[in-house]
DNA sequence: CGTATAATTGAGGGATATCAAAACCGGTGG
DNA sequence: CCACCGGTTTTGATATCCCTCAATTATACG
């Protein structure tokens, strides 16, 4: 409620607002509630779970800043990261059983409801930002289905172009990136639960990676100098 | 229009209204919506896309018998069968970019739009319909992370095991099994393309579960005779 | 400086893919 | 009834990818 015009503070716009407005233009009562989404900022250490002690069925969190993912572990230990979530994407805590989301920096989400409700309002209101909402959505389980063909047909080493190139331009979508260079906290272990490997075979695999000169890495920085040779080697499909 | 009526021949209850009341009881209005779904009815013959000539974006379209599976077709031939539709299952047709959807048996399909047009309905109506259509929505997420899980850190064997559950329950859910049988018309190059394995690999994998009695195949029927350890080879998660 | 975490390297084995051929099976036509 | 046919299943042999185990080095951090 307060901070509408604290929301204007920070100077670029967030990420999320970057990913709609990228589908749709939206309208001032639009971006006035996605901007809106700054109430109960709580900031979750690396590590820990992102939802909040009591969290009801239904929270839906943004994230500000940092990285999560949604984690499901088997009895014996094996753990596969089966979402990675990025600055501007929605964090939606109702689909529990047996998946928990944990943050893989420390991560700052703040609660979406006002932009929930703006969805959910009756009048005909948000028109726009309901129509960049259904394809931002539409694009999330596209994001999906990728990784699902990651999984099932990949090699390892395309696996890993593959997922960079997917990170990187979801970063670009949210005004976080020009597609060519991107933060990367990931340990090699979180890769190797990303994408099914050992944490061996992906270390092998990204040194493969750095040796051809397809990506750096950096400072915690990764560049992609060739996006195109990145993509032969990630057997990307560009379209969606 | 014509069949709220007609939809009463069938004496069983179809397949997608015992989902449905297997997560809330739905009212006689909510039952009506549902049944309405029997309009142009078509039939798609094996191999071929279920999508009608000219479908529109946000066509869903009803399986009314037959299996169908949403496919991602590589530039180079590797192909994955990134979902399986069951009778009763809704495929949404929107998201098409570079995924099909096929049929893997002669299929019939029915609009469903009446459907979705009681799940729209602005005033209080339908209010157990979008109960239970909430829920079902959830459990279709779910399995499609169940997937991620099963490509990204099962073996071979567990893989297999763990489809055959997912498809047995999802049969009974839909009162079209009691739990320990149901139609497998899969070809073993199909179970290759939705595990993410080659095709000799699954008939090695496949003979192993018979040759230990976990499964039964004949006649185009799969028999499960012991749950239980089934299960155990699945590292299956009951929960959800 | 010392400790913990992460990255790297090497050796060896197991799981799964690939290639090629043979057996099986339901349908079709002579 | 038989021969044939395409598609499916099965089998064997071999190659490769990726995993596991174990140890070493680098990096971050107090």
């Amino acid at each position: 409620m307060l901070n509408i015009i604290n929301a204007g503070i920070d100077a670029r716009a967030g990420p999320l607002e970057h990913k709609l407005q990228s589908f749709a233009p939206l309208q001032t009562a639009d971006l006035e509630a996605v901007r809106a989404c700054h109430d109960d900022l709580r900031t979750t250490p690396a590590g820990m779970d992102v939802a909040p002690p009591g969290a009801g069925p239904d929270v839906v969190r943004l994230v500000v800043s940092g990285w999560a993912a949604r984690a499901r572990v088997l009895r014996d230990g094996r753990r596969q990261l089966v979402q990675i979530f990025l600055p501007g994407d929605l964090i939606g805590l109702r689909l529990l059983p047996g998946s928990s989301v944990i943050a893989l920096t420390p991560v700052r989400t703040a609660d979406a409801a006002p932009l929930a409700t703006a969805l959910k309002a009756r009048n005909g209101a948000h028109a726009r930002l309901r129509v960049a909402w259904e394809r931002l959505e539409a694009l999330r389980q596209q994001q999906l289905l990728d990784h699902l063909v990651r999984l099932g047909r990949l090699s390892a080493y395309e696996r890993t172009a593959n997922l960079i190139l997917d990170l990187m331009d979801r970063h670009r979508r949210a005004g976080l990136s020009d597609g060519t260079r991107m933060p990367w906290p990931l340990t090699q272990e979180m890769v190797a639960d990303v994408l099914g490997l050992s944490i061996v075979h992906v270390n092998r695999t990204l040194q493969q990676l750095r040796r051809e000169e397809l990506i750096v890495l950096r400072a915690g920085q990764l560049i992609v100098p060739d996006r195109v040779r990145l993509a032969q080697a990630a057997c990307w499909e560009p379209a969606h």
